[in-house]
DNA sequence: CCACTTTAATGACGGCATTAATTAAGCCGT
DNA sequence: ACGGCTTAATTAATGCCGTCATTAAAGTGG
């Protein structure tokens, strides 16, 4: 199906992204690893890697030990040949981080939102001083950052700009791309946040290796990311993979989205906060935050039978959720993330029970259901990745 | 992370594939055609298509109409370079068709199956007697067959050999590729029947055009298929889209699965007449077998009450699991195919709103849902298509 | 029958990877 | 310390292939 010409200088770019994005996501590597992982011959790996060298791209770091004949070259990407921008628009907060290339964190900020009413125009506003804020206290100069991603907890519009959905920030058709590019001239690139989380995993965390690898988050919001042939599944409009609004109990709980029974109304962390506190009669459950009332009810479990059986539940509605997605997806890994999942990692072997049970035999045993490595904050690590993406696979040209 | 070595040689390979798969698609066309929808230019598109002719592959077929200028000549596939077989293993039949390179019909040969116990090696030989009679009736030698597609009504799993497991035949892990390939030399392409279907929807009926669709077949069984970037979703072992067995209605009715609450369990034609059953009292519902039930319940829904009401919730069953596909997979298209979807047509209304209710505003709205175009014995002709699809992608080279 | 237009085929050119042959740079044993 | 051996990297010759520019072919219309 796919109609894109090939010329002869599209073999040199593509040999260019296959050898960059090789020697970035598994390097150092020696010319002769890249001989033997592309297929290329050795005197076009060397030719390539000149190129990348002169340019700056990629630099020799030491030779590599040798038992008998000569010894060689490692070559890794050069960590100050640019950087890159990654932003996470959380609910509650805009945190912008600093990367080398090499994915060294070197400056970060934080501005907190207030929930209640969350202006676009602030948030692209946090977004550009915050820029101008991690370069600043790095020493950065804007010329030398690749772009600016951007993870936005909503659902999120390609086309000409970027635009959000987000019922939690109360956004309607917010036109966040346009607001922030009044403000700066990087390449911005925006994306759903649970995308850019599985992107990190993807690259750095539980989905190194895969090729099919489904990413469910599990916060006050429920989310996924999809990941097929290493590459994020994106569908139409790039709103793909909106698992916390699928319909589990058809008929059942009211969520905020306005229907019923989504798997949301269940194991997002606010349902399964309002479930705790309907099984204890209506008596608010303690705790300032949701964390912190999580946290109780995980306590709790510990004694009373109550708060057991709304855990017992919970694993069992994700587990159902998981199937869902073992059944549509036929990944080879789940990866389990968001801070609500983290917090409920205990329910691992229920959650993997529950799905074992719904699913369908054959890919069930496909799949391998695991607790996501890197943590919350990769949202603005997984955004930061986006513009990298885009230039490895543009075999390092800047446009 | 497509790392996949280029050559020169390569280029001429996709060229070849693109000039191949435009021409089989869209065709007849000519050479200037070609050239502004590859973006080659005029020479690389004669120097292609000169070499295609003298293969054979491609004929000139009249020149175009022209209003001063020299007329161009019309290109399309030779019809006759080669021949295609596809065969469709359902639930009660195994049907075998054998087409030419233009997907004409040229004979077809079907088996019934006892649906009580059905052997492999007795549908594995169906299959051969069936290649055998159809070559025979057509006067084509099995030289000039491309390849065998076999659509299967089971969760299919690629590998060395492909292996099915179909809870509705009773087959476990069964090898039926080596089965069928122990009396061929011919290719073999093993798929989902509703992947199968699917294809043909895509490539000949109501996902034409479409870069990211999704296909949801009910007949007795409920399946899907994910079509994205014009290329059908696999996942990790090729069991990607079996949407029957998704969760929807937590703890809900039993699914001859095992599980419970799975699509299947309500809106298969079986479950349909199931709930129809169950709303009558238990009263069996007139009619010979399931096809002859549906039409009595269409029937009477004219006139009763309650026929009406299982029709209603049918459709809103259907148009949540559509919506879940919707929020999951974000396609342009939903086409609604099977015989089952098919004697539903005039639901399609009330499937729509269901489906608007429970899915997002964003995706809903980028998708339209339709019916299918082609019919159910579309499984073979989408079968067929797969050793097609393998030709063009191979430049049109055989292996 | 000639001017004009559009399509198709040729030939010079340049980009690129490949194979084969060198050159570079380290071990190791005597 | 000095050849022999091994592995790494570069250089040279070769051939594939698309592009640009040009020429040939094949129509229409006055």
């Amino acid at each position: 199906m796919e109609l894109v010409r090939a010329t002869n200088r599209s073999v040199r770019l593509r040999n260019r992204a296959a050898l960059l994005t090789k020697l970035f996501l598994d390097g150092p590597l020696t010319r002769q690893d890249l001989v033997r992982s592309t297929g290329l011959s050795q005197p076009a790996v060397s030719n390539v890697v000149s190129d990348l060298i002169e340019e700056g791209l990629v630099a020799e770091a030491g030779a590599a030990e040798s038992d008998g004949g000569r010894p060689s070259m490692m070559l890794r990407m050069a960590p100050r040949f640019a950087f890159v921008v990654g932003v996470d628009v959380g609910e509650t907060r805009v945190r912008v981080e600093l990367f080398d290339f090499a994915m060294t964190l070197l400056a970060s900020v934080e501005y907190p939102l207030d929930p209640a009413r969350t202006e676009p125009a602030e948030v692209a506003g946090h977004v550009l001083t915050g820029i101008d804020a991690v370069t600043g206290e790095a020493g950065v100069a804007p010329a030398d950052v690749l772009g600016v991603g951007i993870g936005v907890s909503g659902v999120v519009t390609q086309g000409e700009h970027a635009v959000v959905d987000a019922q939690a920030l109360g956004w309607d058709r917010v036109p966040l791309e346009q607001l922030i590019a009044t403000g700066t001239d990087l390449p911005l690139h925006i994306d759903n946040g649970a995308k850019t989380l599985g992107q990190a995993e993807m690259w750095f965390g539980a989905g190194r290796g895969a090729r099919h690898a489904v990413f469910a988050l599990v916060g006050s919001g429920v989310g996924a990311a999809v990941v097929t042939g290493g590459v994020t599944y994106r569908g139409a409009s790039s709103s793909a993979g909106e698992w916390g609004h699928t319909t589990l109990v058809y008929g059942g709980r009211p969520c905020r989205c306005g229907a019923r029974g989504c798997l949301e109304a269940y194991v997002g962390a606010e349902a399964i906060i309002d479930r705790y506190r309907e099984a204890r009669g209506g008596r608010p459950v303690p705790g300032e935050d949701e964390e912190s009332q999580l946290t109780a009810l995980l306590d709790a479990a510990a004694t009373t039978e109550t708060a057991r059986r709304v855990l017992d539940e919970t694993a069992a509605y994700l587990g159902a959720g998981v199937a869902n997605l073992i059944n549509l997806f036929n990944p080879e890994r789940v990866v389990l993330g968001g801070w609500a999942a983290m917090a409920l990692g205990d329910l691992l072997p229920a959650i993997r029970d529950a799905a074992g049970r719904q699913a369908l035999r054959q890919p069930y045993e496909q799949a391998s259901i695991e607790l996501c490595r890197l943590g919350v904050d990769a949202v603005a690590l997984g955004a930061a990745t986006l513009p990298i993406a885009r230039f490895l696979a543009d075999g390092g040209l800047r446009r």
